[in-house]
DNA sequence: ACAAAAGTGTTTTTTATACACCCATGC
DNA sequence: GCATGGGTGTATAAAAAACACTTTTGT
């Protein structure tokens, strides 16, 4: 980040920014086999009472990922959760609060992705702002450009199911393979792989030990409940695993 | 990107940001076997005469990626060159200048990717500055957290040979398949995979096609030269391809 | 003739994919 | 006993990896 010589300065003024941080946050309901995204209701212009990616504008003294750790637990309660900086939108234009008189002030967004456990998370309401998980399928318009980010997470969120063990934040500490298996099928659609390929391609990956336990839900055979081993994945970690 | 509400604003003031753009811009220059990165000398404090990135503060009107552009653009004269963006370090106290006089100014980087043609990359030495290509390998230290970035850069093109057909991007119009594995080998190492196999992997996919021209270079076969066929490379975008 | 570089083919091993089938439980 | 979900195995196809060998040039 180097400054232009200072003539060049003069000849063509930098631009002051104030930056956003902007959350797309993902959460997989499994009872009903639906991929969630959290929107908020915008309280003020611009874009008033429309939806919107959860944000925040980044405040003195505060990094990035602190700004995003911060709006996330605005919006709910949640104690297991992975994120990570998705992309950055800059352009002007992107913030109608740029033309107004403001003294050609831009508004940057930096964007996070973030995958919670659905079940433990609880939004919290203000009593003001309307707040909800939305199936992605079916998310409106919303402000900004929030559409786009959300696709972009969106498509993130597909990747990272494939070679990396994301799914492991957000599974409860012990879980059988089905539930492994069923929150693969409702982010990535039904046809990605069928259950019992998925099942020994993970098992033989060895990081997936069984506890011994056994849950019973309803009808059909007790399944075996499984437990993360971080240990056994540390090595593998860089390696280009497949998930998938 | 939704503001707090007045009376938070007041109790912890938002910050002003001046947003950069630093750029990782890599060639391969096969002839030597060694991949490069562009390193400027800087011209200013902070890190006065400090090897660095080249990069830029973002001007009234101008998007992040014309930013990566024209600094690029002040760099080298080159045609051919992929870019795209890499990641954002904006965490507070990067940048020595924040801590000045300025009130609480932050200093935000937008990191760029970019992979250029070598062999027609010109550099641009405005009789001041210093400007090299460093092998990637031997970088000294760098201003700012650009060793970070760089890294992180480095990663990224590792990825994205795999995956993508970046380094048509960056060879001539036509090429030997020789040329594309060296390419290949330069920046992912010997042992990444044995020329036959490669070669039967990339013609099996089927956008590669034979001009029947030949090329002589010193003692050895002739080898036949190839041209990218973007048409046929088309359907394949977004399927996950494997040039390793 | 022979070294050097390009190109072809073959063998072996590993993964992916598609199924068929057995097992344990609730009702 | 049979439907339901859990779990195992097998057969086939495809891909990855290793490597032997042929072809065409310059010297």
């Amino acid at each position: 980040m180097s400054e232009r010589s200072t003539k060049q300065v003069i000849k063509q003024p930098l631009a002051d920014f104030k930056v956003g941080v902007d959350n797309a946050i993902f959460s997989v309901d499994t009872q009903q086999n639906r991929l969630l995204v959290l929107l908020v209701m915008r309280q003020d212009e611009p874009f008033l009472n429309q939806w919107s990616l959860p944000g925040t504008l980044v405040r003195q003294g505060e990094s990035l990922e602190k700004a995003a750790y911060r709006i996330l637990a605005e919006k709910i309660r949640v104690k297991n959760l992975y994120l990570e900086q998705l992309y950055t939108f800059g352009g002007p234009g992107r913030d109608p609060r740029e033309s107004a008189a403001s003294y050609g002030v831009r508004y940057l967004s930096v964007s996070y992705f973030a995958l919670v456990r659905f079940a433990e998370a609880e939004l919290i309401a203000d009593g003001v702002s309307g707040i909800a998980w939305y199936p992605v399928i079916q998310v409106p318009q919303l402000a900004f450009d929030h559409n786009e980010i959300l696709e972009y997470g969106y498509q993130r969120l597909r990747n990272k199911l494939e070679y990396s063990p994301v799914a492991f934040d957000v599974l409860p500490e012990v879980f059988t393979l089905s539930d492994l298996y069923q929150l693969y099928t409702t982010v990535l659609g039904e046809n990605f792989s069928d259950y019992s390929n998925f099942r020994a391609r993970l098992l033989k990956l060895g990081f997936l030990c069984d506890t011994g336990l056994k849950v019973s839900r309803g009808a059909g055979r007790p399944a075996s409940l499984y437990r993360f081993d971080a240990e056994a994945f540390a090595p593998l970690k860089d390696k280009p695993l497949v998930f998938i």
